[in-house]
RNA sequence: CGGGGUGUAGCGCAGUCCGGUUAGCGCAUCUGCUUUGGGAGCAGAGGGUCGCAAGUUCGAAUCUUGCCACCCCGACCA
């Protein structure tokens, strides 16, 4: 239908950046691999930093802010940190800048050299661990249950809007416990409360798992994940907790008197989820026509748009609309009223639908004469005319149920694209030619998941926490295995 | 860092091979009139250091040399 943006089966990722394009969410800026992301983006993003923020919260965390700069001193306190970190750090060497010779242009001054360089943060462990050594002496000052929304930089070599860009905005929780027990439970709390988020507000089903070693935080004893299925085939890491152990209280000498006087090493996790849920809300569940927005999620969930000829048609019908708005506003529903005279009444369809506002409501000459209204819902394009006495119930209901739709549509692809294999041949030829999630058994070895990825490009996105737990027989070794992972080609 | 490609109006492109009027086209923008139930029509207008620098030439977007930038594919990754 739309001549703007390309088709889906015809060019996947140019898709994608139609999308984020026509959808007014985001563009390129004059920095290499860095985004502007535009107000409509940017509001979408706010939608879910609140409710987010919100389970935070409700899960007893409260927000706090830390630099953006790390003294690279600290950075390289965890080895294990450092090496999985090292190679994609911006730094910060000089702290001025000088006119050169001639005058004509600004140059580093070599003269305001830092002694101590600086590096941009990748993450904040360990400039957090480093600050929570001063505040953590007793059992009594735990637990620490601290999260902050910031930006962070990785220096990645390709990029793609939203999905991976190096700098993007996120949030990171970082807590301290005496236990590791409460450490453990805590990293499953937070996997639950991205888990819920994903399914419940973003209408995405997720799988949620551990990750294998080569796959795990650099610095972390175990991993979680949620893992997302995109409509290519491809799979989404859409986020991640992790359980520290008591590698950044050791790295970073953060130790606590417990109850019996004992001095112990203070047990943490960190997790976070990113920009990158903008990524996957689009893939998730939007067209060829443009972005399908969750209502739950959309910043306008109802846009109206009157149809008139003359100018005493739009008075009575933006007098009827305002009233509408009104008491949808009543029912905590967001709603556009735009009468504009600047754009044609099928221009703004267009627009509307490419930015995936989930309801758009018309009325036009004929619905004031037979007090009626055209509803058109985005996730399936239909519409219909209902009467104007039963919009206000109508529209509610038809938001819940488009919320409760594009999930069941989502999981019914990922249901569809999910495969069962202990045959290699097979399991090659999902990968290659199919896509999506595949459940096979694997024999726990590093070795084998890089051959595996080797022959096929795809890794390991989890080993399931829910899945079912029988065992079986490596599908590339052979050896023993005591349950399936799964595999997929990831973003 | 390897391999490939592209730089011409805000965006997308043609023109470059084979040098020659005033550098074009589509979209967008602006003005006017007619329109308005799925990105309206007609008429007109504005907008260019042809990536940068040097060279060859009577003459360079076009040929030569050097430089710069960006994109795609691979290695890296939330």
């Amino acid at each position: 239908m739309s001549k703007e943006i390309t088709n889906r089966k015809d060019n996947y990722s140019q898709w994608y950046n139609d999308i984020v394009n026509k959808a007014d969410l985001a563009e390129n800026s004059p920095v290499r691999g860095c985004m502007v992301i535009k107000p409509h983006g940017y509001s979408i993003w706010e939608k879910m930093q609140g409710v987010l923020d919100k389970m935070f919260k409700d899960t007893g965390h409260t927000n706090a802010y830390f630099p953006l700069f790390i003294p690279k001193s600290f950075f390289s306190r965890e080895a294990s940190h450092v090496e999985g970190f090292a190679k994609e750090c911006a730094v910060v060497t000089h702290y001025r800048l000088k006119n050169d010779e001639e005058g004509k242009e600004i140059v580093v001054d070599e003269n305001a050299k830092l002694d101590e360089e600086l590096i941009i943060r990748p993450t904040s462990e360990t400039i957090i661990w480093h600050t929570y050594k001063g505040w953590i002496q007793s059992y009594r000052d735990l637990p620490i249950l601290v999260n902050q929304w910031a930006n962070i930089v990785r220096w990645e070599m390709r990029t793609r809007l939203f999905l991976r860009t190096s700098e993007f905005l996120w949030q990171e929780g970082h807590t301290a416990h005496a236990t590791k027990e409460e450490a453990l439970e805590e990293t499953r709390r937070m996997i639950d409360v991205y888990a819920d988020f994903a399914e419940n507000w973003m209408a995405m089903p997720v799988l949620k798992g551990t990750k294998t070693d080569s796959e795990r935080f650099a610095g972390a004893i175990e991993t979680y994940t949620i893992e997302a299925l995109m409509q290519d085939g491809k799979a989404l890491q859409s986020g991640t907790s992790h359980f520290l152990g008591q590698n950044f209280a050791k790295a970073f000498d953060v130790t606590f008197t417990d109850q019996s006087g004992n001095l112990e090493y203070v047990w943490s996790t960190s997790w976070g989820v990113s920009t990158r849920l903008m990524g996957a809300l689009i893939m998730a569940h939007s067209d060829d026509n443009g972005l399908v927005l969750p209502p739950k999620l959309a910043p306008t969930q109802v846009v109206i748009v009157p149809i008139y000829k003359k100018e005493g048609q739009l008075e009575q019908i933006s007098a009827k609309a305002n009233e509408l708005k009104q008491q949808l506003q009543e029912k905590g529903i967001s709603v556009k009223y735009d009468d504009r005279d600047t754009q044609t009444p099928g221009w703004k369809f267009s627009e509307y639908e490419m930015k995936g506002v989930p309801v758009r409501l018309a009325i036009g000459p004929r619905d004031m004469e037979n007090g009626t209204l055209e509803v058109a819902r985005r996730d399936t394009l239909e519409k219909e005319f209902i009467s104007q006495d039963q919009a206000v119930e109508h529209v509610s209901q038809l938001l819940e149920n488009i919320q409760s739709n594009i999930y069941e549509k989502a999981l019914k692809y990922r249901e569809d694209n999910t495969y069962t294999t202990d045959d290699y041949e097979e399991f090659k030829d999902i990968l290659n030619n199919r896509g999506g999630f595949v459940y096979a058994h694997w024999d726990g070895t590093a070795e084998t998941e890089q051959k595996i990825k080797e022959d096929t490009k795809a890794t390991i996105r989890c080993i399931p926490v829910d899945g079912d737990q029988q065992p079986g027989k490596c599908i590339y070794s052979g050896q023993p295995s005591s349950q399936r992972v799964v595999f997929a080609r990831a973003y």
